[in-house]
DNA sequence: ATTTTTAGTGTTATTTTTACACTAAGCTAT
DNA sequence: ATAGCTTAGTGTAAAAATAACACTAAAAAT
């Protein structure tokens, strides 16, 4: 037991994971086991330990609950009403994190204490526990609104990609078609492609070329000023 | 004395107060009476109590410490460094908030535990305790970017201004120079200003025309998809 | 009345953005 | 082998936005 002079509400962790799926956007949950909100879907969190910031805490949670590791993340908000949790005073800092889920087998593990976890699309989540709700819409328009001026669009996608798939990775997250020539001009003229002497494999059309981000001269434009904007 | 079956961080909140004065940006600091960092300048803030949220708090501390009230606000970012304070696991929440110092006789007042509160320069900072050098650089980042696509600029204006006093502002935050015809010229096409039938007074000079930001039609273009951009 | 200081104003060149349609390549089915 | 399907890949022209640039107007101070 641990006590103090004054009261404090507890403090938690919450991870809205979004992973892309072929030609649909998708982000984590978790189906609670337990009250309150047992059956309800939930962003996989839970409380901050002693020794670790909050950011350490929502990527342990998330190696705990659904073995994903090495993820592109970044603190979202933090969310403090009183109300939040009926358990008590909880307040929770929530992340964002973007991973490549074909890095996954598809098949997210099941974590240790039985609970399921399952991809969403983003735009059919289930009802959400506590103000998870709440916690996806922010999490989502932040990242509608970072994906302009930041290239983390392809955390979302794997190493090797095409043109055409960079493309309506930006058109499911801003909702509106994009013109393929404009777009492709643009972005190459950016020079942070670089173009693999390597063509996609297994489609039943004309194969496209494959590119990758090249994130060191990326690092270095931005240093000099540089900044990426679609 | 309160109890709980975990350890729990403390949580406490800090306030990044941005005030123009002409034309110079400034923040506010509150010398701190006791230790740890004693004698060193910190941003006001405090222990978020269980019954207010985080922002409810901030605003409170903010009232408290200094008088100011009613300012725009928002939230920053949540440090939870395991060191960030001697005494124990503190971890705070910060928020950045812009007032409009012509509305302080420019003096605000001392605090009720007789902590010095005074103005300074944002690029001469006398050093901060805990991580309050951090905080402020998150803190000035967010407001170089944000402020230039919401017009919260004008949080930091007199009601009334000149487009040569808002253009200066600009400068000063963006840290460079920019064109008075090219200024003007964007900031009037965007409809936003409202040309007021007076004009600045006491300057030895030719008297500029006051304007004022037309709050209401902004939310009004903002709902239709508008976006500020300058 | 002269000087000083800031307000206020348009045009042109350059760059960026938008709109738009056909050929190329590879696979599939016959 | 060929016809058909599907996606890849490519350029140009009009429109819009941005950038560069210098003088006159007004008011107060001398």
């Amino acid at each position: 037991m641990y006590t103090y002079e004054y009261p404090r509400p507890a403090l938690s962790v919450d991870c809205v994971i979004f992973g892309l799926n072929d030609d649909e956007l998708k982000v984590l949950l978790i189906e609670r086991a337990h009250d309150p909100y047992a059956g309800y879907w939930a962003f996989p969190g839970g409380f901050v330990d002693m020794d670790e910031t909050t950011e350490e805490a929502a990527k342990r949670e998330l190696q705990e609950e659904t073995g994903i590791q090495n993820m592109y993340m970044e603190q979202l908000y933090t969310f403090s009403d009183v109300n939040r949790d009926p358990r008590g005073r909880v307040v929770s800092v929530a992340y964002y994190a973007l991973v490549k889920l074909s890095d996954f087998t598809n098949q997210v593990h099941a974590s240790s204490d039985a609970k399921r976890a399952e991809w969403f699309q983003v735009n059919h989540l289930p009802p959400l526990a506590f103000d998870h709700a709440k916690i996806f819409e922010v999490a989502f328009n932040r990242l509608k609104g970072k994906v302009r001026y930041q290239p983390i669009g392809f955390e979302l996608l794997p190493e090797k990609f095409t043109l055409s798939q960079l493309q309506k990775l930006y058109e499911l997250i801003l909702d509106k078609e994009l013109d393929k020539r404009n777009f492709r001009k643009k972005i190459l003229s950016m020079g942070l492609l670089v173009e693999l002497p390597e063509r996609q494999k297994g489609v039943s059309h004309r194969a496209a070329k494959l590119y990758k981000f090249d994130k060191i001269k990326y690092k270095e434009l931005e240093a000099k000023g540089f900044s990426f904007e679609l």
